[in-house]
RNA sequence: GCCGACAUGGCGAAAUGGCAGACGCAUGGGACUUAAAAUCCCUUGGAGGGCAACUUCCGUGCGGGUUCGAGUCCCGCUGUCGGUACCA
C-alpha cells in the first residue's frame, strides 16, 4: 500500500473517483428547466454544447477530450458565475459506420451501439466532465427518432411560400387552392395573390402541392455507391468516391427523397454574416452554396423552332460568344442533331453517360466534345454560332448550357483551341478609345483573360466597364425578352434517403404510386426486427426483407428507405432541452429559454442605452421639426443592421429599432403572449401623431417586399400616400387571416426627396432592390453609430459575457464545416419558419478545436501506431493532468503535436498543487502541511492570487485555456515558496483550478476545510487596487534602443518621468551634446528620447 | 489553378503597435540521498568581450514601407498545412 502510494506524487487514483461519485449522487450537473421547482429564472442563461460523438468500437482518442474539456472549463466557469449552465451530452448512434461495424462482427447493430454507448459514457465519466446526464439522448432511441420523423412530417407538410420565401404549412396552400374566391378578395391588397395565382394557373392542384413539398420524391440520377449499397448525397462524395470507405459512385436515376435545401440557399448565406463562427468555415459554406450573379439568355437554333437557354454569369462578353455548348445530357439535343452528326453525336453521349462522375473528372484534363452540325442565333448580334455538346458543361448546374466566350473564360479557352474555334476579344483590361475599340476585330488575342476591363467589339456596350456593361446588357435583354438576370447556386437538393437497416424509417406509405404521410399518432414507426439486414447489393432497401412490416395495409405498403445519419444530428441540440417529451419534441418555454428567444445580439448597459435613445430622439427632431413623434426603442438585430448596412454602406453596429408603441401593444393584444418585452427595451418618448394610423391603413397601397420578422412573424411591406406623405408600412401576419401593424417607417414630402425616419427589422424589406429604388436614390440613414470597438461591445461579443440567441458556444471539429452544420441550420431554419423555435440561427458561437497530432507530428492512426488513448494517461497521470494538459498544449483551434513529457510537466504542477497543502511524513503517509496557516496574505501574495484571479477569469472568457494555467502555475510557485502559507491563498487558487482540474479543486477544498463542494462555489472576484504597482519599472530607449530601466512612483507626472529618465546615467551619456528632437513617454509602457 | 489559415529558441508556445521568448518540456549544473527515484534551487535565443558584478552586437520565413517605436499594421514574395476543383 504504501510503497504504491510513494510512487504516487498524489493520490489521485483514489480521490478522482471518488468525487465522481460525489457529483453524480448529488446531482451536481444537473440543470433545470423553467417551471420546474426550484428553477431559478433570475439566472441567464447559458448554452455550452460539444459535437455529440458517434460511439464507434474503438472508444474515445485523445482527439474527443479536447473539445469536451474546453466546454467542461466554460461550462463549470459559467455556473460558478451565476448562470444556469446547459451542457449536456448524447450520441449520434444511426448511420453507416455502425452498421458497417455490426455486419463485421456480426451482431446486430443494437447490440454493438449499446455496448459502444457504454463504453463511450464510461470514458467520459472517468474524465469529470460535468454533464447532466439526465438530459442524455441517443439518436436510435424510440423516444428520440420519434421526433426525428415527426420532423420530416413537418418538412413534407410544408410549401416554401414563393413571396415570402419562407416555409409555411401545406395547408396555406391548401387552404389557398380550396378558397380561391375568398382569399382573392382578401389578399388582393397585400398584392400577394397574384403572385399566387399565377403559380396556379393551368396546373393541377395535387401536383402542384407535390412539387412544392420540402421534402418530395426524385427520380433524378442519384450517387449510388454499389460498394456501400447506397446512395449518397453529394456531401457525402469526395472526387468521385464515396466519403465512408473511398469506393467509387456511380450516377443512376433512382426514386429518392429530396430535401428543398435549395429553397433556404440565400438565408443560409446571409445569416452567416451575424454569427460569431470562425471565418474559414463560413467561407466554406458560402463556397459550398456558391452564389453567383449572372443571367440566362435565350439562344434560337437556326431554321428550326427550338430555343435553348444558357446561365452566364458574364452576360458583359455575349458579343464574344463564338460557339454554344449543351451538357450531354440536354434534351435539345435529338431535335436539333442534323442527320450527318447524329451518328457522332449519339456515340458522344453514350460514353458520357456512361461515365462516373470519377472519371469525368479525372479525365477532365483534356477537353473532348463533337459538333452537333446545328447553328444557334446570337440574340443580340444575330450572329449564327455552332452548337456543340461537351461534358464539360454539367447538366445540373444553371440550365445545363453555355454561350462560349473563349477568349474570356479558361475552359472555352482550352476547348475552342482545341478545336480551332474561333476566339474573339470583347474585354480590354484597358479603356481603348477610338482606334480598335468599337467594331467587329478578328484579330484573336493571345491569351485569355477573365479578369473585369472595359468592354470592345460589343456595339452599344463598348466602353462601358465589366460592371456597367453587365448591368445594361441584362437591361437590354430583358427590355427584348430575350434574357434575364438570374441568380444560381451550387447548393443542390439534399438526397435524404439511404438503402440501409440501421437509420430511421420513414414515417411514408405507398397506395396506389402515391406516397402519404402517417398520423403523428402511427410515430415512431420502429424499424422491423431483422437478423438478415446486409444491403441486398442492388437499389433495393434492406427493409424489403421485412415482408410483413412492409405491408401497411391491403392496399398500401411502407417505404423501403432509412434517413441518412445526418438526421438525428440535425436537431439534437434541441431535444436536450426537454429530452423526455413524449408529447412535443421539446417544450415551447423551455426553448425559449434555452434558446435566448428574446436576448438581443448586442446587449448594453444601460446608461448606453439612455444616451443612444437621445441621439436617436434628437435626429428625429432635428429632420421633422416640430413633429411629435412616438417612438420605442430596441435593439437592431443583426440581419437588419447588415441589410442597412449593405444598402447604405452606413456603419449600423450599435444601431437602434424604432417600433411604434402603438404597434407593439396591438401585437401584444392580437397575438397573446407579449412579443417584445424587456430587454428589448420599449420606451414611449413623446405623443405621436398616430391617430393618423387607421388612415394609413385604410390608404390604398403597393407592396414592395415580404419577409419574415425576427420574432419568427410574416411580414409584408407596403407604400402608401396619405395626404401627401409616403408612408412605409409594415404588416404583420401573425396568423392566418390576422393583419396587424408592427413597424411603420413614416416619410414626408415627395418621393425624390424624403428620408426614412426609421427603420424596421425585416432584413428583406430593407435589402431589396424595390425599397431603395423607390426612393428614387438610396435609402440614407444618418443615424450615430456606437462604436463596435469599445471595450464593451468587444467583450460582450466574448464567450459567456452575455447569453446570446442559440446555443452560446458550440465546439467541435472542422470536420463538419459543411455537413453537419449546414443541415443543422437547414432544419432549423425550417422550424423557424414554422414557429416552432425562436431563432433563426441555432448556434450563435461556433469554435473548432484543432487537430492533435501523434508524438511523431502526424495524423494520428492505427497503422502509424501513435494513438495516445486517454485511458492509459488516465491511469499513469490521472484524469485532472489530462483535463489540464489538453488545454495546457496551445491554443484551442490550433493543430498540435501529442507529448507525453508534456503530460507529465502539467502532473508535475498539480503535484505541487497538491503539496500547497499535503505534506508526506517518512511513512509515505500524506498528512495535512504545517505550513498551511490562517494568516491573512502578505501584499505580495495578495498581489500574485488576485492577478491570478483577474487573469484566469479574462483568459477562460477568451478561450485561451493554455495562458490561464500558466498563470496558475506562476501562482503555485509564488505559493510554494511562502512560509507560513496563508490558507485563504490557496483557498481562492484551489477555487479557480476547479474548472480545469475539478478533482483535485474538490479534495483539497474539502481538506482546506471548505464546505460544500468547490464547484459550487461562486466565482471569487478581485481587487483592481491590489494589483497596482507603487513603483513601475519603465524601460528608456535612446532612439528606439533600450539603453536603461528607471524606476518612477506609480503617480510620477511626465515631466517628472522625463526628468529622471533624462538624468539615467546611461542615457544621459546617450543624449550628451545632441539635441532631442521628441519624447515620447507611454505611460506606465516605456519612454523614447529621439535626439539627431 | 482557386480559396483559406499559418510562419517566433532544441520542442509546445507567450506578447491592447511599447522591455521578444511568460509558462511548460528538454538541456546543463547544484542540494538532499550510500545510491536511485521523487523533490527543491540555479542555468539555457545566437555570437562576442571581461577574473568579476557585468557588457556589446545580432535576432520573430524573405524584400520593401508606415511609425519616435513593428513579431504585431500596409505592399510585394517564399514556404508549410488545410479545403476545393470543368459550378460557365
Amino acid at each position: 500500500m504504501s510503497t504504491e502510494q510513494r510512487r504516487r506524487p498524489f493520490p489521485f487514483d483514489q480521490f478522482e473517483p471518488k468525487w465522481q461519485r460525489v457529483w453524480d449522487e448529488r446531482q451536481t450537473f444537473h440543470v433545470l428547466n423553467p417551471g420546474e421547482p426550484g428553477f431559478d429564472a433570475s439566472k441567464p442563461k447559458y448554452y455550452v454544447l460539444d459535437m455529440f460523438p458517434y460511439p464507434s468500437g474503438s472508444g474515445l482518442h485523445v482527439g474527443h477530450p479536447e473539445g469536451y474539456t474546453a466546454t467542461d472549463i466554460i461550462g463549470r466557469f459559467k455556473r460558478m458565475s451565476g448562470f444556469n449552465v446547459l451542457h449536456p451530452m448524447g450520441w449520434d448512434a444511426f448511420g453507416l459506420p455502425a452498421e458497417q461495424y455490426a455486419i463485421k462482427t456480426g451482431q446486430h447493430p443494437r447490440a454493438t451501439t449499446e455496448a459502444n454507448v457504454a463504453t463511450f459514457k464510461k470514458q467520459l465519466q472517468a474524465i469529470g466532465f460535468g454533464y447532466d446526464w439526465q438530459r442524455e439522448v441517443n439518436t436510435t432511441d424510440p423516444g428520440y427518432f420519434k421526433w426525428t420523423q415527426w420532423i420530416f412530417l413537418q418538412l413534407y407538410n410544408s410549401y416554401l411560400d414563393p413571396i415570402l420565401k419562407i416555409a409555411r404549412p401545406m395547408k396555406y396552400l391548401e387552404d389557398a387552392l380550396s378558397e380561391e374566391p375568398k382569399l382573392q378578395h382578401e389578399w388582393q391588397e397585400s398584392g400577394w395573390l397574384l403572385t399566387l395565382h399565377d403559380m396556379f394557373k393551368g396546373t393541377d392542384q395535387s401536383d402542384l402541392i407535390e412539387r412544392n413539398r420540402l421534402a418530395y420524391i426524385s427520380h433524378a440520377p442519384v450517387n449510388w455507391c454499389p460498394e456501400l449499397g447506397t446512395v449518397l448525397s453529394n456531401e457525402e462524395v469526395i472526387d468521385g468516391k464515396s466519403e465512408v470507405g473511398g469506393h467509387p459512385v456511380d450516377r443512376r436515376p433512382m426514386r429518392q427523397w429530396m430535401l428543398r435545401i435549395t429553397a433556404y440557399g440565400q438565408r443560409l448565406i446571409d445569416d452567416l454574416d451575424g454569427l460569431d463562427w470562425p471565418e474559414s468555415i463560413k467561407m466554406h459554406q458560402r463556397n459550398w452554396i456558391g452564389r453567383s450573379e449572372g443571367a440566362t439568355v435565350m439562344f434560337t437554333v437556326e431554321g428550326s423552332s427550338e430555343k435553348f437557354l444558357v446561365y452566364t454569369t458574364r452576360p458583359d462578353t455575349i458579343y464574344g460568344a463564338t460557339y454554344t455548348v449543351l451538357a450531354p445530357e440536354h434534351f435539345s439535343i435529338d431535335v436539333i442533331t442534323t442527320d450527318e452528326q447524329r451518328a457522332v453525336v449519339r456515340e458522344y453521349r453514350e460514353k458520357a453517360a456512361s461515365k462516373s462522375d470519377l472519371e469525368r473528372s479525372e479525365l477532365a484534363k483534356e477537353k473532348t466534345g463533337v459538333f452537333t452540325g446545328a447553328f444557334a442565333i446570337n440574340p443580340v448580334s444575330g450572329e449564327r454560332i455552332p452548337i456543340w455538346v461537351a461534358d464539360y458543361v454539367l447538366p445540373s448546374y444553371g440550365t445545363g448550357a453555355i454561350m462560349a466566350v473563349p477568349a474570356h473564360d479558361e475552359r472555352d479557352w482550352e476547348f475552342a483551341r482545341k478545336f480551332a474555334l474561333p476566339i474573339r476579344e470583347v474585354v480590354s483590361p484597358e479603356p481603348r478609345l477610338g482606334l480598335g475599340g468599337g467594331g467587329v476585330c478578328d484579330a484573336e488575342p493571345l491569351e485569355v483573360f477573365c479578369g473585369e476591363g472595359f468592354a470592345i467589339h460589343s456595339g452599344p456596350l463598348d466602353g462601358l466597364p465589366t460592371s456597367e456593361a453587365k448591368a445594361e446588357i441584362i437591361r437590354r435583354l430583358q427590355e427584348t425578352g430575350v434574357g434575364k438576370s438570374r441568380i444560381q447556386f451550387k447548393l443542390r437538393d439534399w438526397l435524404f434517403s439511404r438503402q440501409r437497416y440501421w437509420g430511421e424509417p420513414f414515417p411514408i406509405v405507398w397506395e396506389n404510386g402515391k406516397h402519404r404521410a402517417l398520423d403523428e399518432s402511427e410515430l415512431p414507426l420502429l424499424p422491423p426486427e431483422l437478423l438478415d439486414f446486409k444491403p441486398t447489393g442492388t437499389p433495393e432497401p434492406p427493409l424489403s426483407k421485412a415482408t410483413d412490416w412492409v405491408r401497411y395495409s391491403d392496399t398500401a405498403t411502407r417505404e423501403l428507405n432509412t434517413m441518412p445519419q445526418w438526421a438525428g444530428s440535425c436537431w439534437y441540440y434541441l431535444r436536450y432541452i426537454d429530452p423526455t417529451n413524449n408529447e412535443r419534441p421539446f417544450d415551447r418555454k423551455a426553448e425559449q429559454y434555452w434558446m435566448g428567444a428574446n436576448i438581443p445580439p448586442y446587449p448594453k448597459d444601460p446608461a448606453k442605452v439612455r444616451s443612444e435613445l437621445h441621439k436617436m430622439l434628437e435626429y428625429c427632431r432635428a429632420r421633422h421639426s416640430g413633429e411629435r413623434h412616438r417612438l420605442a426603442l430596441g435593439y437592431v438585430d443583426e440581419t437588419a443592421a447588415r441589410a442597412i448596412r449593405e444598402a447604405t454602406g452606413v456603419d449600423t453596429r450599435g444601431m437602434f429599432h424604432v417600433l411604434d408603441t402603438y404597434a407593439i401593444n396591438h401585437i401584444n393584444k392580437t397575438h397573446g403572449a407579449p412579443i417584445i418585452e424587456e430587454p428589448r427595451g420599449q420606451i414611449a418618448v413623446t405623443d405621436d401623431d398616430y391617430e393618423m394610423i387607421p388612415s394609413v391603413l385604410a390608404a390604398p397601397d403597393r407592396i414592395i417586399n415580404a419577409g419574415k420578422s425576427h420574432q419568427g412573424l410574416d411580414v409584408l411591406c407596403f407604400v402608401k400616400q396619405v395626404n401627401g406623405t409616403i408612408f412605409v408600412v409594415e404588416e404583420v401576419r401573425a396568423a392566418k387571416n390576422t393583419l396587424s401593424i408592427v413597424t411603420m417607417w413614416k416619410k414626408k414630402g415627395t418621393a425624390s426627396d424624403a428620408d426614412i425616419v426609421a427603420c424596421s427589422s425585416t432584413s428583406k424589406t430593407l435589402r431589396s432592390p424595390e425599397v431603395l429604388t423607390h426612393f428614387g436614390k438610396p435609402v440614407k440613414l444618418e443615424l450615430e453609430s456606437a462604436d463596435m470597438t469599445a471595450p464593451e461591445y468587444r467583450d460582450s461579443r466574448k464567450v459567456g459575457a452575455s447569453p446570446s440567441p442559440g446555443v452560446d458556444l458550440y465546439v467541435g471539429g472542422t470536420e463538419h464545416a459543411v455537413l453537419h452544420l449546414l443541415y443543422a441550420r437547414f432544419w432549423h431554419k425550417v422550424l423557424f419558419d414554422l414557429g416552432h423555435v425562436s431563432t433563426p440561427e441555432p448556434f450563435q458561437r461556433l469554435v473548432n478545436q484543432g487537430l492533435i497530432l501523434g508524438e511523431d507530428g502526424q495524423k494520428m492512426s492505427k497503422s502509424r501506431g501513435n494513438v495516445v488513448n486517454p485511458d492509459d494517461v488516465i491511469k499513469e497521470y490521472g484524469a485532472d493532468a489530462l483535463r489540464l494538459y489538453e488545454m495546457f498544449m496551445g491554443p484551442l483551434e490550433a493543430t498540435k503535436p501529442w507529448s507525453m513529457s508534456g503530460v507529465e510537466g502539467v502532473f508535475r504542477f498539480l503535484a505541487r498543487v497538491w503539496r500547497l497543502v499535503m505534506e508526506e511524513n517518512a511513512e509515505g503517509e500524506w498528512l495535512p502541511s504545517t505550513t498551511l496557516q490562517d494568516i491573512p496574505m502578505d501584499k505580495a501574495t495578495a498581489k500574485v492570487v488576485h492577478a491570478t484571479i483577474k487573469k484566469v477569469g479574462e483568459d477562460i472568457e477568451a478561450l485561451s485555456f493554455n495562458t490561464a494555467i500558466s498563470q496558475m502555475m506562476v501562482c503555485t510557485n509564488a505559493l510554494t515558496s511562502a512560509n507560513p502559507r496563508s490558507r485563504e491563498a490557496v483557498r481562492l487558487l484551489v477555487t479557480i483550478l476547479g474548472p480545469f482540474a475539478p478533482h483535485l479543486a474538490e479534495e483539497l477544498w474539502e481538506r482546506t476545510g471548505g464546505t460544500g463542494l468547490a464547484a459550487d462555489q461562486p466565482w471569487p472576484g478581485y481587487d483592481p487596487a491590489l494589483l497596482i504597482e507603487d513603483e513601475i519599472e519603465m524601460p528608456v530607449q535612446v532612439n528606439g534602443k533600450i539603453r536603461e530601466k528607471i524606476v518612477v512612483k506609480k503617480d510620477a507626472t511626465q515631466p517628472e518621468i522625463e526628468a529622471i529618465a533624462k538624468a539615467a546615467p546611461k542615457v544621459a551619456e546617450a543624449i550628451a551634446g545632441k539635441e532631442i528632437k521628441k519624447l515620447i513617454v507611454v505611460p506606465g509602457r516605456l519612454v523614447n528620447i529621439v535626439v539627431g
